[in-house]
DNA sequence: AACAAATCCGAGTGAATTAGTCGGAATTGA
DNA sequence: TCAATTCCGACTAATTCACTCGGATTTGTT
């Protein structure tokens, strides 16, 4: 029940790029120095957020990335069901759950399809833009 | 971000215990039969469940388990817990965040923090005895 | 006393997933 | 033309998952 690195590192590079982007497309080199990730492994993350339609990219020299949309039009949500997969706790629970072939009849089916709904709005309600600005906020207290 | 087996296979093993053991202690076997799980497996997690006090074995011949207390005093999230760990979405959770360390500001714990709350006060809700009752519910529209 | 039915315990294992790395092609501004 | 960049696919080491197995111990029954 963990989430795996994709996700933690995806939404602390989209808070940078959302940060830092309004000037100018940012590199994955400059992203991940920042951020202290993998440039090679951010890569693969950036590709499936655009992909997921949050970022765009710009090719060539002075490139990089800039977001698709502002940032109070992208959810926590968006960002980790773009790099995580759907984020359902069991995998009986799409379109006619698939796998479980229990009959019909489940009586945990109930209990997964909470958690998720929790999961699910928990990330829906969290927005990019309340994060820079958290983390902007934060930078300012440290650095007094 | 996947519950797994012990989790899944955890919580109906204890459905089942909780509505066929008042009547006599329920063996390993006849549990995994019932709810076609390898018994080889379920010896491992009754072992977990058993340590986290949630049910008591009797050993030797015409033993089993029972559950420790009352179905309706044993919530879905103390047997998650009980078979899956904390259940927190990420490491950096802990008692003063053991491997996070970004300095001390950090933007994303706040989402972790969010998603873990929603978790757990969503498995913490439901108790044992609903989901038998439900079980049995079920099984009596189909047996019509 | 012997036996069978159970729990208890620890070690082993194949498959899948994770968390990356690497090399090179294509694009574009200077 | 060159350097900076995205794009793409393949590769890999380490870890975790989902079991399996063998045998010791306990206890009711005959």
């Amino acid at each position: 029940m963990k989430l795996s690195t994709k996700g933690r590192y995806g939404l602390k590079a989209m808070i940078d790029l959302a940060d830092y982007s309004e000037e100018a497309p940012q590199s994955i080199m400059c992203i991940a120095k920042r951020q202290s990730l993998s440039d090679s492994y951010l890569e693969q993350l950036m590709a499936k957020l655009k992909r997921a339609g949050l970022v765009e990219s710009i090719r060539g020299a002075a490139g990089g990335y800039v977001l698709a949309r502002q940032s109070s039009e992208i959810s926590v949500g968006d960002i980790l069901r773009a790099l995580e997969g759907d984020l359902k706790p069991v995998d009986c629970m799409g379109i006619r759950g698939e796998k479980c072939k229990t009959g019909d009849y489940c009586p945990t089916r109930m209990v997964w399809q909470r958690i998720d709904e929790s999961i699910q709005s928990t990330i829906d309600s969290i927005y990019l833009n309340e994060l820079v600005e958290d983390n902007r906020r934060m930078r300012n207290q440290q650095d007094i």
